[in-house]
DNA sequence: ATAAGATTTAGACAATCATCTAAATATCTA
DNA sequence: TAGATATTTAGATGATTGTCTAAATCTTAT
């Protein structure tokens, strides 16, 4: 779950997830929305991968990233838990 | 909003929530389930405090800490509106 | 096989962060 | 007023973080 608060606590993370919500999308394309280098872009990728909201699946020469909605659901549910 | 997602990603600030979301404490009363300094507590619940998440009432010598309801509502929806 | 493109990994750096000790401020009590 | 208790502020320190450049890995196309 810290890893979970960890990683929406950052502003690029969370607009990371927005895309992601209407459609997956392959590093490239994420990237284009962003004026960081690859490099970030990546270690950000990555820190949601570790938090499981997202997963990543090579296509070809392109990586696509998803939502992983299972989780988000869970994590859902706890927050709402964690709230109310 | 950044504030916020930035005050829940410490541990300790959560747990001081799930505490004051029982009843309102004072610090030493808060302190008391914690085992950091009293200058390390304040400076979280002031994180807290700029988030919004809870709000401050000297009473007398204490000072007492009650979460803010109203704000968490708002945040509430906020969250619902992020992850559906 | 070689080159080009997509993505990640490694290593470095400055900024932010959680924590601490010591000192300051505020309130209560004797 | 003086001393005791509660909390915050100031300043320092080590750890973590977001970012970068350069190099590595993997895949496709020529």
């Amino acid at each position: 779950m810290d890893s979970v608060f960890k990683a929406l606590s950052d502003k690029n993370r969370r607009d990371i997830l927005t895309y992601l919500k209407k459609r997956d999308m392959t590093v490239g394309e994420i990237k284009k929305h962003f004026k960081i280098t690859g490099a970030s872009l990546s270690h950000h990728l990555d820190i949601l991968k570790r938090a499981k909201l997202v997963t990543a699946e090579r296509d070809g020469q392109f990586i696509k990233y998803s939502l992983n909605v299972s989780v988000f659901e869970e994590i859902m549910k706890l927050f709402y838990k964690f709230f109310k």
